[in-house]
DNA sequence: AACCAAAAATTGTATCTACAATAATTGTTG
DNA sequence: CAACAATTATTGTAGATACAATTTTTGGTT
C-alpha cells in the first residue's frame, strides 16, 4: 500500500520528506512483525540482535562496547541487555584477564539453540519481504547505503 | 558508508536479510538525527510527528483515534503523547459534544509557532538526505511502498 | 426500559530508554 | 612513582513504551 494511505497524508513537501518518512514507517512496520515472531521464544528484536553478533563471533567472545557498536540500534543499553540475557541463560559474562576492565561475552549453547529453533522459521518471515525482486531488493540497499552517506 | 562497515557484519545470508537489516539500521539513524535537532525545541520526534497532523488538519479538531492512525509509530500512546503536548500548552483537547467518548484535539496558536520555527530549519535537515538524487528518492520511496505489499 | 456489545479513551504496571553521573582499571607523563 | 587522563562498564533516575485491563458512552436488541 502506498504510504500515503497508510498514513493518510495527501502530499509531501517534497520527494526527500516522503523519503524520511517512508523510511520511519517502514522500519516501525518492520520492528513490530519481527517482534510479533520473536515473542514466542521469549526474546525482543534488541536482544536478538545481541545474540545474532554474539553468534557470528563465536566461539570467540566480544567485549561488551564492541556488542554496542555492531547493533542496528547504539542507543540500546548493552549491560542491561546482556543482562537480561544472562538471567535467560542465553550468554555468560566474564570480566576479561587481561584487561580487567572489560567484559567478555558470548553465547551458550542454549543462546544457540534459541537461534536455531528461530533460524527455522526465519524464512517464512523473510518471504513476507519478497514483494519486491532481488535487483530491487539490491536497489534498495544501494540507494540507503548511499542516503547515509 | 556501506551497512556492512556500520555494523561490521561481512555479508547477509541474502538480499533480503540485508533489506531488513539496512532499513532498520538507517531508520534508527533517521530517527536521532531528527530528535537531535528538535530537542532545542523541546520535543520529541514522535510528539513532532502528532503535531503535524494536527496542523495538517488545522483549524479542524482531529479525535484522538484518528491521530493513532496517522502516526508513523502507531504503537505510541496517543493519550499520554497528547497530554504532554497539552501540558506545554502546544495542542488544546475538548471532549466532543456530538459523542461524549471521543476527545477532539487540536493544535495551538503556540503550537503552530514551534512548528514553523521548526520549519525554517528544516531544510537544512532535509539536506543530509541529499546524498541520494531525486529520482533516487523517488525509486526509493517506490521500492519502500512496494515491500510493504 | 433493560441488557449487551461495540467504540473510544484512559489507566496500571512492568519493562525499557535516554543520558548523565559514578566506579573501576589501565595508560601516560612530568 | 604520583597524579592525572582515558577507557570500559555500571548505575540512578526521570520519562517513555507495550500491552492488557478498565471505564465511559453510545447503539442496538429484545
Amino acid at each position: 500500500m502506498s504510504l500515503e494511505q497508510d498514513i493518510k497524508q495527501e502530499k509531501f513537501e517534497s520527494e526527500f520528506h516522503k523519503v524520511a518518512v517512508n523510511v520511519l514507517f517502514t522500519s516501525s512496520w518492520l520492528y513490530n512483525t519481527n517482534a510479533v515472531r520473536l515473542k514466542p521464544h521469549g526474546i525482543t528484536p534488541e536482544q536478538y540482535n545481541v545474540l545474532r553478533i554474539l553468534r557470528g563471533s563465536h566461539p570467540k567472545p566480544i567485549m561488551l562496547a564492541e556488542v554496542t557498536c555492531r547493533m542496528i540500534d547504539k542507543s540500546s543499553n548493552a549491560t542491561r541487555l546482556v543482562e537480561k540475557l544472562r538471567q535467560k541463560g542465553l550468554v555468560k559474562r566474564e570480566t576479561c584477564a587481561n584487561n580487567r576492565r572489560q567484559v567478555d561475552i558470548s553465547i551458550t549453547a542454549k543462546g544457540l539453540d534459541v537461534l536455531s529453533r528461530i533460524d527455522k522459521e526465519s524464512e517464512s518471515w523473510v518471504a513476507t519481504l519478497k514483494n519486491i525482486s532481488k535487483s530491487e531488493a539490491q536497489e534498495l540497499n544501494r540507494i540507503l547505503d548511499k542516503l547515509r552517506g
